[in-house]
DNA sequence: GGTGTTGACTTCCTTAGGGAACTAGCGGGA
DNA sequence: TCCCGCTAGTTCCCTAAGGAAGTCAACACC
């Protein structure tokens, strides 16, 4: 069982691009490079930059050609205790934007609806009971790179500015404080897999990239969940970091 | 520029699963019946069976026929501190299997060796310096679903059982505490791509699975790194979860 | 009743050829 | 100098045809 023609170009191409040969930005040899190249039929050349794309390592845009993607994430900290100057070291296997680029919301919607079941649950009401819903949209540099909605318990937050789209100084966590419902513990649970098409389009995902599932459950004193947040991430785009002790 | 015939197809079928019309195991229709049931070439038919497939959503047997996949994840518990009966709310939004199934390990090997330069860093070594390097593979029901590599300074571990196979009961942080060296805080470093081949063929991976990263940095009193350890998980099998207070 | 073989069905991979859609750069004209 | 249109090059998508390789069940045979 040797391997197919279009699978040995694709690791001849993969190699390349991960000794350094094709830095990132560089452009991958065309359709007709790799058939002259090669020998091959167009539609197996296509196929092995198609392995390439599907594996997230290369970009292809019609009529330009195909270019090596680069890795620059955005760095996400939570649960962040230890001190810089002690816990230094162990910084990053993965060089990471630590100048924090400026995060924009857009098209941030907010509504009463009934709570789905799935959310009902977790948050101890009643499926079907009215939740504040806050659905938004961040970009950085222009590139939307995260997808939220948050639900809250109606019976919390009526009134508050967390029905409002601009929450106020502080965010929802500001104003559930305020309220007397200030979070003291958060669980979040996290999965990876490839995007539905809404979610691809939605944060403008190129073949190959995956998304991060990230649900946030807050919970106020005493155990009581104030809190359930879906965030979709475009996993090309971030590097999370977790602490915690011993 | 209306979607082409191999997308409708795909988003089709896409709906078909996601609705519950095709349960986890069941059959997907054929490449032949979609040829007929369209009226479009094989090669496309095979596209939209292709396009399920990138998405993880299906898994083709060849001969066999093309089933949907499931998702029955491993439960990951970092950093739990919240107890159960109090936090009990805000469960899970993905059942995942709570009753631990056991998990072993196959491919074992612990080696010294000369450290490489991006863990020299973490730990706080020169590159090159003697570090013990623990390699392993694990599996849950017969399926390997976890690989993971850990560093640990040699001056440090050196002469304990820490540098065997068989690292002894509570494994190699029991042992680093007896040494004096007992972890007392971690910072676990996130993230998740598509797996490179050779990942794909050791954790048996099926096309449309990514992988997560972890990079864990366990530190002992006084901020002292004392390991890195480099894990990579078939994103298909696993939930993750951290908790942390606000 | 078991056992082995055959054949239908399946996915996988390739060549050959054609066309659509898009991009970037070049050259000519105002 | 600036702008427009053309053109060569690119990715994307499809049809048609054929063969390789694996699976599974029915059927004939002992």
């Amino acid at each position: 069982m040797p391997t197919p023609p279009y699978r040995q170009i694709a690791d001849d191409l993969r190699r390349r691009i991960l000794d350094g040969d094709l830095p990132p930005g560089a452009v991958v040899p065309s359709e007709n490079a790799l058939v002259e190249q090669y020998g091959v039929a167009a539609e197996t050349a296509r196929r092995a930059l198609a392995v390439l794309a599907a594996e997230g390592l290369t970009e292809a845009r019609r009529g330009s050609g195909t270019r090596v993607r680069s890795f620059r994430p955005i760095l996400r900290q939570a649960g962040k205790r230890l001190a810089a100057e002690q816990w230094g070291s162990g910084r990053s296997i993965w060089q990471a934007d630590l100048d924090q680029r400026p995060m924009t919301v857009d098209r941030a919607t907010v509504a009463e609806q009934p709570c789905p079941a799935r959310i009902a649950e977790s948050l101890g009401l009643e499926e079907g009971a009215a939740v504040w819903v806050r659905d938004r949209r961040y970009l950085v540099e222009g590139v939307p790179v995260m997808l939220a909605t948050s639900y809250l318990p109606a019976g919390l937050v009526a009134g508050s500015a967390i029905t409002r789209p601009d929450s106020g100084p502080g965010g929802t966590y500001a104003r559930l404080a305020e309220l007397g419902w200030a979070p003291v513990a958060f669980r979040e649970q996290v999965r990876a897999r490839m995007p539905l098409p809404e979610e691809a389009e939605a944060l403008q995902l190129g073949a190959g990239s995956p998304v991060v599932l990230i649900v946030r459950f807050a919970f106020a004193r005493d155990g009581v969940p104030v809190e359930v947040n879906e965030m979709t991430l475009d996993a090309s785009r971030y590097l999370m970091e977790w602490e915690f002790p011993a």
